[in-house]
DNA sequence: CACGTATATACCTACTGGGGTATATACAGC
DNA sequence: GCTGTATATACCCCAGTAGGTATATACGTG
C-alpha cells in the first residue's frame, strides 16, 4: 500500500516517526531505543523514505534520519471533515461532566 | 491489526468514513455511491463498527450508519507532536499533493 | 590493507486481510 | 404464509507484507 495511511498503519513505523518527531536519529539509535533488529529498522526506514515521511543525511558511515512532514500533513488534511464531530463530542463530554459535578458536589471530575 | 491506524489504512474504509462524515447513510447507499459489492461494504462496516468508528441505528430492515469520532480523535492526537513541522511546510504540502495526484493515473509498476 | 562498525539488501516464510460468491437472517407488504 | 428487499456472515482464494537470518556495501582507523 502506497498511501500515507497504509504506511503509518505499522506500529513500528509510527514508533520510529514519534522518535524522530523530537529529534533526528541514526539507525543505531532507533534500533536500540525501539529494541528492534537492525534490518527491520532499515526496512521500515526505507518504506518511510520512499513515501516521503523521512529523509536521511549522511554522516560518515551513519545515516541520520529526520522527519519530512508532508505525508503527515496529508493525513491531517484528511481528518478535516471530521473535526466538526470533535466539538460536538467535547461539548457532550462537558455537559456530562457538568451534570456529574452538580450531582456530586465536591467530587472532582477526571480527565 | 486493531489500531485505529490499521483500520483507516484501507481506502474503501476511508471512503465510507468520508461519506458518513457529511451525513448518515444506509448500507445500500454506501454500496451504490462507492460502487462496491454489498458484502464488501458490510464487512468494512463491521470492522469500523467494532473499532468504534461508526455505529448503526436500526430502521426496519435497514441499518443507518453514522460516525463515532473517538478513534479519529485518537489519530488526530497522535499527529500533535508533528504539528510543529507544519508551519514551515505549508506550501510544500500543495506540491506534495500535486505530485500524488500526478502519480495516480494508470497502474504504476512495482519495485 | 585488515578489521570493526554502520547500514542496506536479498531471500524465505508465515500470516493477515480484502475480494468474490453463495447463503443465512430479518423485516415489510400483500 | 409467500415474496422481495436489506443486511450480515461463511467460506475460499490470493497478494501483500512484516519478521528473521545471512550477506553485501560503505566508511573510518590503526
Amino acid at each position: 500500500m502506497e498511501s500515507a495511511f497504509g504506511i503509518i498503519a505499522e506500529p513500528n513505523r509510527r514508533a520510529i516517526l514519534s522518535l524522530l518527531a523530537s529529534s533526528e536519529r541514526t539507525v543505531r539509535e532507533l534500533e536500540h531505543q525501539l529494541r528492534m533488529t537492525q534490518p527491520s529498522v532499515s526496512k521500515h526506514l526505507r518504506v518511510l523514505r520512499r513515501a516521503g515521511f523521512v529523509e536521511a543525511r549522511v554522516d560518515a558511515q551513519r545515516r541520520v534520519y529526520r522527519i519530512k512532514p508532508e505525508p503527515l500533513m496529508e493525513v491531517d488534511a484528511w481528518l478535516e471533515p471530521f473535526r466538526r464531530y470533535w466539538s460536538a463530542h467535547v461539548d457532550a463530554l462537558e455537559r456530562h461532566l457538568d451534570r456529574m459535578q452538580q450531582a456530586r458536589p465536591g467530587k472532582r471530575a477526571k480527565r
